[in-house]
DNA sequence: TGCGCCAGGATTGTCAACCATCTTAGGATT
DNA sequence: AATCCTAAGATGGTTGACAATCCTGGCGCA
């Protein structure tokens, strides 16, 4: 719209700062870019097959080309960018069948046995936590804010995994999250908001039994009923 | 212990090579730097818990900071290496539970997907380039060389899930594999080399029928009895 | 003696400028 | 019209310098 005869609207979020963070602490400048990069990626304003380039992008995020060399790798990880050697980075799509054949599935096996494994160990510091995340979510629900409801399940998850101690898990689920996410923003997801709290709530209700045959059934149904296509059709 | 007071004999297996590649292309570095990493940490050169400092590495291998930077990014991807903020790297162990628990199973959804899909559309050649890493694992068997061996075994496999054609799936297969080839040569294998080679022989054998259910049953034994503690305790 | 605090040293994170190498899209030549 | 060639665009890698952070060992103080 507005955009000045130089760039052409640029897909980024944020406003280019100054060089120098105004707001604080300027370490820490490559996990900004992941993060900028990665939103605007799952939300869609770069398209599949757009190609990312590192001088434009560290033009546009006021770094040098390092950390957006270090961003694009990252991104490559949780499968939202591809790159081929000399031939720089584009955004990947994801199709249905992966999804439902590959990522769900795992999805499942990862917090199966993280939900399991984090049941013996969990402190009340944890279920606080996890609470505060439930809590975000509802208030999201009620201004239909999207975006800050997934991000808040996006915690819970993470939370109870981080919990049960297991690094690989940990790690994996968090290359596979992402490509889950910008599928369902790309074509929308099955369920309401409401069942979105409901489920969490009922989780961590489960959770905090320790009881194993409480928690997995739901689980299972919370991860499998995100699958759409399983539900109407 | 011993330790002479400048370098302990770096695990590195490579010959620090005098800053410029005398043997031609001086392109690359990069990859070179991973592949010499992988390979010493898998084989067990460097322990987990073990530091990797990225400027003795880079003075090791002849490179500047900026490719071991890189390179310890995709390690920490294979879930070779974790590292923090300005704490830096060290070497992974993987656990027992993990790799029964979620490894495997996730080696088992990724193959399973990929093998069938591939079924539908490989052609001779690919066939062709599959039957040349079962030979060479045959001969690596003769000679009883195991790295080589297992070489073809990672070939192999990757040929089948590239032939697949799913980005995703091959890109979590390859992060997925390293940490289970570092958890078997840590604790040792399973099964006889000789035993490996039948298994391929008769899984491209099944291949070529493009038969799922001869496939796939062979695929899922090949896969689960590579577990140890699924077969003698 | 035991403890907290602080200064340095070690290491990672970022910047900037630069060159080498590869890809690709045009343009010129035949 | 097909092919070769060149030059521009982009990535891969280098160097050297700083800034930011973590860690450790020694110091003073109680």
């Amino acid at each position: 719209m507005i955009a000045k005869p130089k760039s052409v609207a640029s897909p980024l979020a944020v406003a280019p700062p100054p060089a120098v963070d105004p707001a604080g602490k300027p370490g820490r400048r490559g996990q900004h870019v992941v993060e900028a990069l990665r939103t605007s990626i799952i939300a869609g304003r770069y398209e599949p097959g757009a190609r990312l380039i590192e001088s434009t992008l560290s033009a546009e995020l006021g770094t040098s080309r390092g950390p957006v060399r270090e961003a694009l790798r990252q991104l490559e990880n949780e499968g939202l960018v591809m790159s081929l050697p000399y031939r720089g980075a584009v955004v990947l799509g994801v199709s249905d069948e992966e999804v439902q054949h590959v990522l769900i599935p795992i999805r499942l096996t990862v917090e199966r046995y993280s939900f399991a494994k984090a049941l013996e160990t969990m402190t009340n510091d944890d279920f606080a936590e996890i609470a505060k995340q439930v809590w975000l979510m509802e208030q999201a629900a009620k201004n239909d804010d999207l975006p800050q409801a997934v991000e808040a399940d996006l915690q819970f998850h993470d939370l109870v995994i981080t919990a049960s101690g297991q690094t690989h898990t940990l790690q994996i689920w968090r290359s596979i999250w992402p490509r889950i996410r910008a599928y369902f923003f790309r074509y929308g997801r099955s369920s309401s908001l409401e069942q979105m709290v409901e489920d969490h709530r009922e989780l961590l209700a489960a959770l905090q039994t320790r009881d194993p045959t409480q928690v997995l059934p739901l689980l299972e149904r919370h991860i499998a009923v995100t699958v759409p296509g399983q539900e109407g059709t």
